[in-house]
DNA sequence: CCTAGTTACGTACACCGTACGCAGTGCGGT
DNA sequence: ACCGCACTGCGTACGGTGTACGTAACTAGG
């Protein structure tokens, strides 16, 4: 009997089976898809190892069969939400295929609310993230940079990204646990925005509220955030 | 007796006391100020409403009476903190001035390693963040650009620092629930990534870890991204 | 002065992650 | 062929969470 809870491991290093008693009821895309369903439907807070397992028929601490800690649960639903990355042939053009990568994150993203919330360093081992890792690598290779700058231009895409989602949906995804709706919040914050900015005390945002007073177009937005920061590690 | 729990309401727009009724305990900054000093030294999983009770020394449900929610209570957290925020009058130079805010709340979020996790676009309107931003504003005084552009320019700046940061330290405020060290983590999960490498699947992540084996200099890779977003709003 | 609104707070409920223990199952070694 | 044991499935239980509700004490406004 191992001491299963005191040694490190990775989720991916263990095997899914070791071959000595009866044969697991499931694989462990059936436990991250479930949770992947809840969490679309539901939002990332109702996943549960309760409500997982009851959508995955089985009794709550059967889980723990397949997933040692909840944590590593959110791994696996990251990892199964990035097999959804479209991986294309580079065409030659890293600047527009990078910006490519940025929008499909972006879907992906809006496909899946909870994806911004989960994202992390750590994470970025998984089976699935590795190809996707690899991918924007291709994309980069007529780019005549060491690996180092590379890296730290997919990082600061990738971050931009999911920073730029996060703000765009988690108050979508916050505003499902309140009594009351998005709109009236968003009212009532920006009623009471008006009035701080009526003291005058804040004269460079008053002159920019007025400035700009009609609605903001997020994909334009966020269009020409990707470009500044591809643009940003283009050679002069 | 209104119905509380209904109508959206923002805490800042809540008046503190009503005047009737007994005096309160305590303030509202005592309350947040309990809050953060749980926060830092437990991390924010810590920050429950009974610790942040017994912090203040009173009862559980006593602090209802000064926070509807807890959401709330991370709102107060959140805003007390950037009470620390030191804003000087602009030099003139706005990239450097920019350069300087950046490693200001980087050092902040040093400080309170669970501000990150907690940046939401919903607390900027809170009246330390509102002082914050209008100084922003005011080191961008000499950029000649509309104001949507220098709005774009400090969710950027912010989103990335925020990143940033987030990556650095959300991994040890993680770490203190484990039941194993972060080293010993790191070791295995190096492990394995160097097993998935060696497979040969991934040839760009490989010549990656073999082009640069050394540790790499976290400061310096900070400084850079900074630089790349305050330049990439540079006038050419 | 009275009363209505407020503060303080104990109790209770529903839910959470998960440690533990037990029954049943089927492969590996003998 | 047959144990034995490692494994699966899962019920129970524990300590934690946010917070709805009810009650007692208190004080300012009419």
């Amino acid at each position: 009997m191992a001491v299963r809870g005191a040694v490190p491991e990775v989720i991916w290093a263990r095997p899914e089976r070791t071959g000595r008693g009866p044969k697991p009821a499931y694989t462990r895309d059936d436990v991250a898809a479930a949770a992947v369903r809840i969490a679309d439907a539901q939002g990332l807070d109702a996943v549960s190892m309760r409500h997982v397992a009851a959508e995955l028929g089985c009794g709550t601490m059967s889980l723990y069969n397949y997933v040692p800690r909840k944590e590593d649960l959110y791994e696996l639903m990251v990892d199964a939400v990035s097999a959804e990355h479209e991986l294309w042939e580079p065409g030659g053009d890293w600047r527009a295929d990078l910006r490519r990568v940025a929008h499909q994150t972006r879907a992906l993203m809006r496909r899946h609310p909870w994806v911004p919330r989960l994202m992390s360093p750590v994470y970025g081992f998984s089976p699935h993230a590795l190809r996707y890792l690899e991918h924007c690598l291709a994309c980069l290779d007529p780019l005549d940079a060491p690996y180092g700058t590379k890296l730290e231009l997919i990082a600061m895409l990738n971050g931009m990204v999911t920073t730029y989602v996060r703000n765009e949906l988690d108050t979508a995804e916050r505003v499902r646990a309140l009594p009351w709706s998005e709109a009236e919040e968003n009212e009532v914050r920006m009623a009471y925005l008006g009035s701080r900015i009526g003291t005058g005390a804040y004269p460079r945002m008053a002159a920019a509220f007025t400035e700009d007073a009609g609605p903001i177009d997020l994909e334009a937005v966020f269009e020409r955030a990707v470009a500044r920061v591809v643009d940003a590690f283009a050679p002069r």
